[in-house]
DNA sequence: TCTGGGGTCCTAGGACCC
DNA sequence: TCTGGGGTCCTAGGACCC
């Protein structure tokens, strides 16, 4: 193709230019679940395909192919509007331990460039590759080399190149898929005075109608605005957003693997207006979420109930542990407890979330972990011991394998889930 | 159209302490 | 009797991201 070329050319012509200052990669992967789908089903390949929950489940849609985005259909629509604008989509669940396969490849690619890898989520990272006296090589050309290595896996990726993080994220998002946009040094605030502000990462709906008020459209207008004023608008994130305009970023790209909450929410099918299937709701949550916590050897000090009413508002509680906990059945005493502040009699729900946070800093929780698990309850048989056992089957065997008494009742009410974490999935 | 799930971070108000 | 000020921690809610 002509305009392939044309680019590529252009990027050799860039490449001979020497690169001054930092270099930032984000490298962000083209549809990233429906591509997989794609891989491992050929006859996929070329049609709109739609990963998400079901339209007559309350589902939407987690990613679409790029055929299924010519109609209209993007992430976060109702499943519902998604069926409409695209009736011919090939609708799939989410096969998230295999998302978290191929997303794992992607990260030893770039990790094999350099340490410097900040993943934000399962499907981009930024990567700093700036030129050092030992590796000398030009960003373009790293760059390239990424995206070659990534498309022999099988799926496809976009990247941004310029100096500060922001740059290199709003450029990776100007030609999708398969794009390689660069962004010279120098040429930032060109490229950046144009875009709305609600292209910044950090600013959505809220901030841009706050920043429309006061006549504040672009990221020019932003860059060149009165501190005072924006960080009386925005509080802190005003300071963010000035220094992200401005080019003023200077965080070093390192991993961020501290993990601070564990979660679990469903949305049901249908509200829930029983005190019996709410708290068997919730036993499935907490079991779910006291299981994560054990995978990942963590402790956590304060428990979280969340609810959605009918009409869509929201109300949580929290509460703190006592001691550094991972069991669900502590979890589900307290949560019944808690339901109580949420939920009275007559009220329908929507939705039900657990959530735990406050896990240490440190390794000290996984010391804590193994000392507890050494511990033996009253009758020989200790829950833990009976947990790990139930962990290993529904490893093995899957979620629906195992579940504790009352939690059989809820079988078949699940809305199942869409959810975006792979540790979330069987 | 009728609104998922898993996260992170910030804010405002109140409790509590000195 | 009517009255401090600052620091810190906790809670609930919301904005934002993918």
């Amino acid at each position: 193709m002509a305009n392939e070329d044309a680019h590529s050319n252009e990027l050799d012509a860039l490449a001979a230019i020497p690169w001054v200052g930092r270099a930032v990669l984000l490298v962000d992967l083209d549809a990233f679940f429906a591509s997989v789908e794609q891989l491992d089903h050929p006859a996929w390949r070329g049609k709109p395909v739609i990963v998400g929950g079901h339209a007559d489940r309350r589902g939407v849609v987690s990613t679409a192919s790029y055929e299924a985005r010519k109609f209209g259909v993007h992430s976060a629509m109702p499943s519902a509007t998604a069926e409409r604008l695209c009736p011919e989509a090939i609708w799939t669940e989410g096969h998230y331990d295999r998302y978290r396969e191929m997303s794992g490849k992607v990260m030893a690619i770039l990790y094999d460039e350099t340490p410097h890898v900040q993943q934000v989520s399962i499907d981009e990272a930024f990567v700093d590759i700036t030129p050092t006296s030992v590796n000398r090589e030009h960003p373009i050309l790293v760059a390239r080399r990424i995206q070659e290595r990534v498309e022999q896996l099988g799926v496809t990726c976009s990247i941004g190149l310029g100096t500060t993080k922001s740059v290199a994220k709003l450029a990776s998002d100007m030609d999708k898929p398969r794009g390689l946009t660069v962004v010279m040094p120098g040429s930032e605030a060109n490229f950046m005075a144009p875009l709305p502000v609600r292209a910044l990462s950090g600013i959505g709906a809220a901030a841009e109608k706050k920043l429309h008020a006061i006549g504040i459209e672009t990221l020019g207008d932003l860059a060149n605005a009165d501190d005072d004023v924006i960080i009386g608008l925005l509080g802190k994130a005003g300071r963010v957003m000035l220094d992200r305009a401005r080019c003023e970023e200077h965080a070093p790209i390192e991993p961020d693997d501290e993990v601070k909450s564990v979660s679990n929410e469903t949305s049901f099918a249908v509200d829930l207006t029983s005190r019996d299937d709410i708290e068997a709701a919730i036993a499935t949550m907490a079991a779910k979420v006291g299981r994560r916590l054990r995978r990942k050897g963590l402790l956590g000090r304060t428990l979280a109930l969340k609810v959605r009413y009918a009409d869509f508002s929201a109300r949580s509680t929290q509460r703190p542990l006592g001691e550094p906990c991972d069991d669900e059945f502590v979890f589900k005493d307290m949560l019944f407890d808690m339901l109580d502040d949420l939920w009275q009699p007559g009220l329908a729900l929507r939705l039900v979330g657990v959530s735990v946070t406050g896990f240490d800093q440190s390794n000290e929780s996984e010391q804590l972990s193994l000392f507890d698990e050494s511990d033996p309850s009253d009758d020989g048989v200790s829950r833990r011991d009976l947990q790990k056992a139930t962990d290993r089957v529904k490893e093995r065997f899957g979620e629906s394998a195992l579940r504790y008494g009352r939690e059989l009742r809820m079988h078949g009410t699940d809305t199942g889930t869409t959810s975006k974490n792979p540790a979330d999935y069987k």
